[in-house]
DNA sequence: GCCAACGTTGGC
DNA sequence: GCCAACGTTGGC
């Protein structure tokens, strides 16, 4: 069982549109960058996630949700229609992945992007070692340390 | 809105 | 395969 973090832009998907979302959850979709992308594909269900709200007033971990289907290859990234649209994609080669991911529950308060900067024991979390990188892992003791905060 | 960081593209 | 140009993310 691995743990990760997910970043997502309020404006546009928030933890409350993913409360809303209920028991059945979201795709997390969209991910269109290779690192990121890699890490989706070691998700597995069960998986603990830490929600995480960019480009906003407060950016911070918000609350914390559930991986809960195996990763797929992304229907958006063949849709033309969509934002997410990739021409080089295609169904035999679709470079893309989403997983299924549900609410838990929020957090109490916004875990500001500057707390976790000024915590020494995250100085190694790969959110803030990597600048740009909506999905990335999260060890067990920094779970632990951001809890417990 | 600015701009630093950094990923991607494409000419050579 | 290098690297300049360009595009995107995301904090401020």
């Amino acid at each position: 069982m691995a743990n990760w973090l997910l970043k997502t832009e309020p404006d546009v998907f928030s933890i409350d549109d993913l409360a809303a979302a209920g028991k059945q959850g979201e795709p997390w979709n969209g991910i269109r960058n290779y690192q990121a992308r890699n890490f989706l594909r070691d998700m597995t269900p069960g998986d603990r996630v830490l929600i995480y709200h960019s480009s906003c007033a407060e950016p911070g971990i918000v609350g914390e949700g559930e991986v809960i289907s195996a990763p797929a290859p992304d229907p958006d990234a063949l849709n033309p229609e969509s934002p997410y649209y990739d021409p080089k994609s295609s169904a035999d080669n679709n470079r893309w992945s989403v997983v299924q991911v549900r609410y838990i529950r929020h957090w109490p308060g916004v875990l500001s992007l500057k707390t976790l900067k000024a915590m020494p024991e995250l100085e190694n979390m790969a959110l803030l070692r990597q600048a740009r990188l909506s999905v990335s892992p999260v060890t067990d003791a920094e779970w632990q340390h951001l809890e417990q905060r």
